[in-house]
DNA sequence: CATGAATGAGAATTCATTCAT
DNA sequence: AATGAATGAATTCTCATTCAT
């Protein structure tokens, strides 16, 4: 298989969260199914033409809702993009949290390899959001700011893990455990992004096996 | 030293061009300052407000240059990014091709660094530009094309070297050299960006031996 | 007591009456309360915000009346704002109708007293209608006829009360009174709505002292 | 001849001046053409719908300038109305300014009558602005405190004349200042505005007698 | 009767680009 | 070459009114 987006999974009734307008009353079900609609347009939206590029009328369009009632739920573009980080930025906790200890040998690997697929899925379920992201970091100091807090995270998890074996491989944990989670992420975003072409198995092989070796004193695996 | 953005160098006149109309004439003495002071303030303004946010008004108070006269040297906007991402993606090239021979020693080591410190000060220089090209790979297939094709050589050129040893300590050459680019690239722009704050010698330091080890068969340094 | 907005008084049962839809049917006890409620808190937001500002979603919030519930008893806005001018109107006719005779000694000084009081008092109440039908007539020609026709009234009013006296102290009668119910009008708008500060009662003396003395044969009243 | 509004007089090149955007910058001949067509053009807008029916659009129209063309010369609607309401400010300053010294006699009744004539004109000039102006002060607190400063400038200077006399006729020579302020501001405005139909000269007839007479000693002119 | 979700016409404003001077 | 005024397409957002439940 082929490293690409998959569809977005169904969205689960307790995610459903509008955006400001939206906050104050209890939403109906037809409320909560416009709010997926536009969710999910939103979506394939950004993922067609990026954030900036996104007209409020073509995700209306997509969703097949009208452009008022897109203000219903929520009060601007800003405030759909805010509310679709505040979850992406949900999921990529939850996932940090969730980075079993890792040991040296082969369970540890099954384990950080298991993850690593985790991470991928996440990145490629919500690749356009993650783009427009790193677009809006330019402009909004805020959201760049969201953006290190969500990184030290992971990197504070990963150095955590790493130090609950002995011995410790690495001289300076931190920095290393940054740069692992820079091509980590990186190598995912770019496969899925499509500017490299490489198998998403293989990638997630190698990126696990690195992760193994450099940080928790892993084998090196046997060539073929 | 913490890793931050440098000043622009000065621009060498070689390097001077302008966008699409200023292609067809000869530049007089003039003409010339007038393209290098749009590219500088361009600079400028896209690393303040980043690419969709920066007006063409800015580039030009900024440049102090009229309105119109940006037009004689540049179509669009769009135009005048194109240049400065032409200037970027040439010196990228540069850079790609100055990877030197890697040995396992410790001469291998230094030259891995002296070469990552270029790649970092590379960045520094054209950082709104790279984060604006990122922004713009989302709207822009052509642009996100170019940028896979960057990649691509500098993931070529790193197996080049890896290969030129032996034994070749990774399985998967590629993709460990893609994961590598990957790291560094990504490392580099999270401190320039300041989504984490790390020093920029610690952060080389970190890089140059992970790749070292990871690729090239280096030894792990001693701790202190 | 200084001059200033008094509260509604309780809006009596005979004086209910929708808009044009709740013409046609004969309203129940329930009815007429949201009728009362949305014309109490029309009052209110034309107050706060004016009449172009006010929304209608600002009087269903203040009246505790759902959006729809506003079309069972309005066609619109307008048609909401009319009604208040109806009984606006209506009220201004009686006032006008109450205008008692004048003469030239005391009884008739405090007799116009009397009458400036009540003035003052409905116009105190209906403020808010009053401002919003100025701005209105700018918009809507048959509103300014219709202001245009109650002040004829008042206008004629006075003139008769002043024919009754003899002799009659002015030459134009019909010019001087219009001038003094401009007078009267602009001088307690002034102070309603405090673009100056005046007390109320020595507004109305003066107003009934230059009145008197203007059109009724009044004495000048000696100076304290 | 009738009350009504009197086609505006050519604007000395000394008045012109345009909203915030065109404050920072010199005019040009054509940019100060633009702002006086824009200035001229909201006049018979206003006139026509009333301040907040006039829409942006139907000025440019009217002063056959682009939509773009007005936002280079004034932020918004707003920008452009207040600038008006300057404009109406500085003259109504001047008008109050230039009250003479009234006397008794026919000399004071002449240099009175004419004064108020200077009132007419200025009232009929601007009378559309004046009526928006009266609009916005129900939402907009500042223009209503500029409103009220203004109107005590024309209290206070007559105030002043009034005093000048002796013996002064009358008790409260503020609060019945204020009371002619408003009966001459509102009859000259009923008249322009066409609630009633009367005669110009026959009003201002009027006003100066009641004027002269109730606060400067006049004596009452013989009936025809 | 009552509700409140849905609609969409219409308004303001921005800004890249053109063009007359 | 240089200027900066003029343009208008494109976009966002509001809110009166309708309508299904």
């Amino acid at each position: 298989m082929s490293v690409g987006a998959t569809p977005s999974a169904p969205r689960g009734d307790a995610r459903i969260r509008g955006g400001r307008p939206a906050r104050d009353r209890q939403l109906r079900r037809a409320g909560k199914r416009n709010v997926a609609k536009l969710l999910d347009a939103a979506l394939v939206v950004f993922a067609e033409k990026g954030y900036h590029a996104a007209r409020v009328d073509d995700v209306c369009d997509t969703a097949e809702v009208s452009h008022g009632t897109f203000y219903l739920y929520f009060a601007s573009k800003d405030d759909l993009f805010a509310t679709l980080v505040d979850d992406v930025v949900a999921e990529m906790r939850d996932l940090a949290g969730e980075l079993p200890p890792i040991g040296g040998g082969v369970t540890g690997y099954r384990a950080l390899r298991h993850w690593l697929e985790d991470f991928h899925d996440l990145y490629s379920r919500y690749f356009p959001i993650i783009q427009a992201w790193n677009e809006a970091n330019a402009a909004d100091p805020d959201l760049a700011r969201l953006g290190g807090r969500v990184l030290r995270e992971f990197v504070d998890r990963l150095v955590e893990r790493v130090e609950e074996n002995d011995p410790v491989p690495v001289e300076q944990p931190t920095v290393a455990a940054l740069a692992m989670v820079a091509m980590v992420e990186r190598s995912i975003t770019f496969g899925i992004g499509r500017l490299v072409r490489v198998e998403r198995d293989e990638l997630l092989d190698t990126l696990a096996e690195i992760l193994h070796v450099g940080l928790f004193g892993g084998r090196r695996r046997r060539s073929s």
